[in-house]
DNA sequence: CAAGATTTATAGATTTTATCTATACAAAGA
DNA sequence: TCTTTGTATAGATAAAATCTATAAATCTTG
């Protein structure tokens, strides 16, 4: 017995003719004949009654028939349920967000992404690359929002955007006299870093050529657990510090005085969405990759016509 | 989509293990992955997640799984009643008999088969051979209970039991004075016959080898319309008559008085249920022979070792 | 009542699908 | 790193569904 036998059957029903109903199903009455017999003789029970013209149904027949009915009402609501579903946006996705990006990025879409996919459920965790790509391995995470490129084995990267890195300069500094400056104008004596672990630290090192160097100002040694810290630390004492596009964005008249852009080639950090081998929530993926993207744009609009990615 | 491809994934889904499913399907675990990619790749879900150990279920697997044993529920429902049904004797069945069986054979079995097949409708004709088969032909209705053998196209005949004829002879009679009789005892001359129509007077013209010879016993003319007419002729008149054996089951001392036997070779009539090219109620046939030659069995319970049947 | 039309059944060829064996690939454990 | 466990894939084979052509049966019509 199959699914065609019971939409065959169902069919000569309908038609009360073979041929005709050969013909709804796209076959020839040669094959209806054939598979309308071989399911009689499975169920051992006679279902047409040949001989009448038009052919009806034997009062056996007609409960099969009713039966066959249900069974292919179930399958459309199987087919059914299969488009619904696919289509529709649902289910639990765990993000992993490095800390220099979380406070600045997840305000941007998170809001609008939960409102528009109510069926949507988000776990958020702040997390360095390391961590990240560590919960990716173990499932403890369905995708990572970090700096790439990172070599990971069986780690997938899908870009998001470009992330220029500026500098935060002191209102003491010499720096603050250029418009545009180069990563040689930043004395690493007086250049603020996060804590180890931070990606953005071993990429503002990378970008000043800074190498295991200890960075001291005068009395105090801080190493910054957060970009706010960076900021607070650069207004309070002196020095420089780098930092992401996307944290200025609620900057102050005053912050964004201190602010000072590199020359072309600017360099930036690449932010990518990162999943795992077997991941399989690409709808929901795609949909994050979306809005993100979509959210991000408002921001970040112009490209810079010559920019270079700071490896981390 | 088919049926087995849902019993694969329910059974991977029970299993939580490809190869073990496989074997509880009778199949390769090749031939399983392959049938699950395909229903995936046709509803476009994924329904497991490989990557985990044991394999779990996606959030949509798990819907469209519940949905597949709905259907295979209904499928199982579907075989449950084609079993119940074919071996359920039930419906309709008409039923044409000849009119000098008719009163003597029903009663042996209608009873019985009614009560014993609550399901079993039943409608009776008494009608003569020519019109049961032109009926049968028309189908209006599926079987005739009728003496064989007819040369009727398309027509199927089961032989049920033979019919021993035995002479019923008035009182006043010299046949009366043996104890068996020969044809060629019955004085044609004062035989009375039934009237046209009936295939037992054209038996019991074959019998005597009597051909269109007008039976006029004296004054009177008489073409009697059923056997009882006969035996009231003969008893209150004078002559002889034949008559079928299971007509005299109910009859009195005085009425077997006048029961004469053929000698051997026994003249018998043989009765059959006859159906026409497309009779489909097989069951139905098969439990009415088999009732009315059990309740026959009852009453003719002797064979005579010489018989023949006598042409109609 | 024979000839043609209509309808279903059957035979044999062909295509499609399911299944198998063998092997690859991936992940986990020793 | 090697072995073990579990799933996927490739190619061959077996099974099935389907097709074309035709038969058989019935019905219709001149």
């Amino acid at each position: 017995m199959n699914l065609q036998q019971l939409e065959y059957i169902v069919a000569v029903d309908k038609h009360r003719h073979f041929l005709k109903a050969a013909d709804a199903c796209f076959i020839t009455q040669a094959t209806l004949s054939m598979m309308i017999k071989k399911l009689e003789e499975e169920l051992e029970v006679i279902i047409f009654d040949r001989s009448k013209q038009p052919v009806v149904p034997t009062d056996i027949g007609r409960k099969i028939i009713a039966q066959a009915q249900v069974i292919l009402r179930e399958t459309g609501h199987l087919k059914e349920l299969a488009k619904i579903i696919k289509n529709e946006v649902q289910g639990q996705l765990r993000i992993g967000i490095i800390p220099t990006l979380a406070p600045y990025l997840l305000p941007l879409f998170l809001y609008d992404l939960l409102r528009k996919y109510p069926q949507v459920k988000i776990r958020i965790s702040e997390l360095n690359t390391n961590q990240i790509i560590e919960q990716l391995s173990n499932d403890l995470i369905d995708v990572g929002i970090l700096a790439t490129p990172i070599a990971a084995e069986g780690m997938k990267e899908y870009p998001l955007f470009y992330e220029k890195l500026v500098a935060f300069v002191s209102g003491n500094e010499e720096t603050l006299n250029k418009q545009y400056i180069l990563p040689e104008d930043i004395d690493v004596n007086r250049l603020w870093l996060l804590e180890e672990g931070h990606c953005l630290r071993s990429q503002m090192m990378n970008l000043c050529e800074l190498r295991n160097k200890n960075t001291d100002l005068g009395n105090l040694e801080y190493e910054a657990g957060s970009i706010e810290s960076l900021l607070k630390i650069v207004e309070i004492n002196k020095g420089i510090t780098v930092i992401p596009e996307l944290a200025m964005n609620t900057f102050d008249e005053k912050r964004k005085s201190q602010i000072r852009e590199f020359m072309a080639p600017v360099p930036v950090r690449e932010i990518s969405l990162v999943t795992y081998r077997h991941f399989i929530k690409t709808k929901l993926l795609e949909v994050l990759k979306q809005e993100i993207t979509e959210a991000v744009a408002k921001f970040i609009p112009e490209k810079p016509a010559e920019q270079f990615v700071v490896e981390i």
